[in-house]
DNA sequence: AACACGTGGTA
DNA sequence: TTACCAAGTGT
């Protein structure tokens, strides 16, 4: 039987998130917690700092939580059953049936933005997405076998990723090209519908970064919920809509200022963000407002959000 | 149901 | 350069 473990670790740093990019993060993980109770035991910030630049950092809070769960609840062991696996942190949908069937070998579906593709285009699904989900994981459903659902999960999910790919998918070569309607209607290529996303809006904001004289880095852990939640950052101003003023905020402490030259861009998911971008050498005996001082040798800026990091990348 | 929540690759 | 896209979950 494969690790649950590690499947679970996997098919969660997976979510929205393409393989190549998580293959390095994979292996230092499993390297530095090679088993669950190994996870649960790690600091907060160990286990923020490694996830740093994977993006989504709701998953890493949750990641710890569904350890340290599974740690006191199910005798360091995940739960061979699917509605278990469902409650716990971080587990939806999606990954309770991966880890079902992948796992534990139990014929559950997996119904991922590559499957919802794949079954929008065998039977020629026209209904919008997210509306269409019911439908499509009906259908899912009832293509999966009993015999080695986990193999099944895992080629549908290939299938999506190589061959059925959301522009000019490769039908062709595809092994379902003759069952497949939308090929047979020539709709592939308009399947699966999506309603329009919003614009995304342009903020502005400003963040400092001090620098002690004996090399340490004012820092600050933000709040746990919302964006970057949890993770390492430079204290700032809010990150708001309007232009005129630009949002300066408040110092962490007073310093000789001086804006670095150039400025960070950088897209979320639902806007983009202009930062400006403060620093300053700072005496040994300042006492900030806000953050601390992390000492050059305790502080990487791998261990920063992506974001943050390019911030820091305009000091070199 | 709709929105918040990251990032890097690709066309 | 911009916009879209990727093995979703929580609220």
């Amino acid at each position: 039987m494969p690790d649950p473990y590690r499947i679970w670790l996997s098919e969660v740093m997976l979510q929205q998130t393409t393989v190549a990019t998580v293959k390095d993060y994979f292996a230092r993980f499993t390297a530095r917690w090679p088993d669950v109770a190994a996870l649960a035991a790690a600091e907060d910030a160990d286990v923020m700092a490694e996830w740093a630049g994977l993006g989504y950092y709701a998953r890493a809070r949750n990641l710890l939580k569904c350890a340290r769960t599974v740690v006191a609840e199910h005798g360091s062991t995940f739960p061979a059953n699917h509605d278990a696996l469902l409650k716990l942190p971080g587990i939806g949908p999606y990954t309770a049936a991966a880890i079902s069937s992948i796992a534990f070998d139990l014929p559950h579906a997996v119904l991922d933005g590559n499957v919802e593709r794949v079954m929008a285009r065998v039977y020629d699904i026209h209904t919008f997405l997210p509306a269409a989900k019911p439908e499509l994981m009906a259908r899912a459903a009832a293509l999966t076998p009993q015999d080695r659902p986990g193999d099944y999960a895992q080629a549908v999910m290939d299938l999506g990723a190589t061959i059925c790919t959301p522009k000019s998918p490769a039908c062709g070569i595809c092994p379902w090209r003759d069952p497949c309607l939308a090929r047979a209607e020539e709709t592939a290529a308009v399947l699966p519908k999506k309603t329009p996303k919003k614009p995304k809006p342009i903020r502005h904001g400003t963040v400092y970064l001090a620098q002690r004289e004996d090399g340490a880095w004012l820092l600050e852990t933000r709040p746990d919920k919302g964006l970057l939640g949890g993770m390492l950052g430079w204290p700032g101003s809010d990150w708001i809509d309007t232009t005129e003023p630009r949002p300066e905020g408040r110092p962490p402490l007073a310093a000789d200022w001086q804006p670095l030259p150039g400025e960070v861009r950088h897209t979320f998911t639902h806007f983009h963000l202009m930062l400006t971008v403060q620093h300053a050498r700072v005496g040994h005996n300042v006492s900030p407002e806000a953050g601390e001082f992390i000492g050059q040798n305790q502080f990487s800026p791998s261990d920063l959000p992506t974001v943050m990091r390019k911030a820091f990348d305009l000091t070199r």
